[in-house]
DNA sequence: CTAAAGTTTCAATAATTACTGAAACTTTAG
DNA sequence: CTAAAGTTTCAGTAATTATTGAAACTTTAG
């Protein structure tokens, strides 16, 4: 399937950071193969793509769908199926980002809740360094979630200002008064 | 060393939580000792209280200075190393963000910008996505550095105004005519 | 209903990653 | 300079995670 050099440097490079980027190698790859190839595939062209087995592509495939990375669909008069990223790049980014946070860190997050709802009173420095973890994690949830909730356009116009953002954030301040 | 029953909770919590945050179990917990101990402490007794062995301690701190997360420091008529997080819990979180971007972003980054660069005539599907990508990845990071090189008290600022950033987005725009 | 085409599951194995204890190294008090 | 106190390295082992092939399961054409 994948004959360019590029492509293939670049399929074997998502497969190498698959692990940091909280998937496995295989799942990497699979994701940067559909990624970079204009119509669905199915499984088997995957395996041979990547010359893994049918097995490992059926298991890769189960958990892309699980980071909602992927679509199913039928060529008619074949009961094949076939494998396509979900959308565009920047959306596709954004579901990453929002499964990510829903893995690393809505865990520590309900940890901190119960933790700190049960020791309300305490103020031992161990608490207060919990209470402030629990404060930023909540603070980065809701802002992340606020980010995510936006058109790309808007999120792009918006990380074009850069730091730009902080003088907005003052000229807000000023006009509010 | 960590009596509290939460405290204990927090570390293994952590520990387990580690490899997903981008380092190993013994690390995660390392870390999360050393945020919640109000006094910098001795890599034995990180030993002891994580119930690991010396040499694991010692690799472990090592890896945390690489994440430029931890501090060194002597008592007087001690030689003894001590060790202690070296920042609040804001601080440490934005040079988390900046390490992991360095390891999960800029790697793909590099790759992208020599393979466009080396084709860059060519307009096929694959080019184009990789453009697309090596696009995203470039603002994103560059947003990103923006946002870390800010004050943690600006950064929250921020970050409370939630969605509401669009609005001031659209103020911006209509003052600059 | 059956067989063929396709997909998934799972136990066994392979590969990777983490952890340990012993040995080597480093620093400084005496 | 030596020995003691401390730290790091590293080869071997343990634990974890990924991959496979075979068997089980599912769906549909005929």
């Amino acid at each position: 399937m994948p004959i360019n050099t590029d492509t293939q440097a670049f399929i074997m490079h998502c497969g190498e950071m698959g692990s940091r980027w909280g998937f496995n190698r295989t799942v990497g790859q699979i994701c940067a193969l559909l990624v970079i190839t204009p119509e669905p595939i199915s499984a088997e062209q995957i395996a041979e793509a990547l010359s893994i087995s049918r097995s490992n592509v059926s298991m890769g495939l189960k958990e892309l769908q699980s980071w909602r990375l992927i679509q199913l669909s039928h060529k008619p008069g074949d009961r094949k199926e076939y494998f396509d990223a979900t959308a565009s790049i920047w959306e596709m980014a954004q579901t990453i980002f929002e499964e990510r946070l829903k893995r690393e860190v809505d865990p520590t997050l309900s940890l901190l809740r119960s933790q700190l709802l049960a020791h309300e009173g305490d103020a031992t420095y161990g608490q207060q360094r919990l209470q402030e973890i629990h404060d930023l994690l909540e603070l980065t949830t809701a802002w992340a979630t606020a980010l995510n909730g936006m058109q790309p356009a808007t999120l792009q116009q918006l990380m074009k200002l850069g730091s730009g953002v902080t003088k907005v954030l003052g000229l807000k301040d000023k006009l509010k008064r």
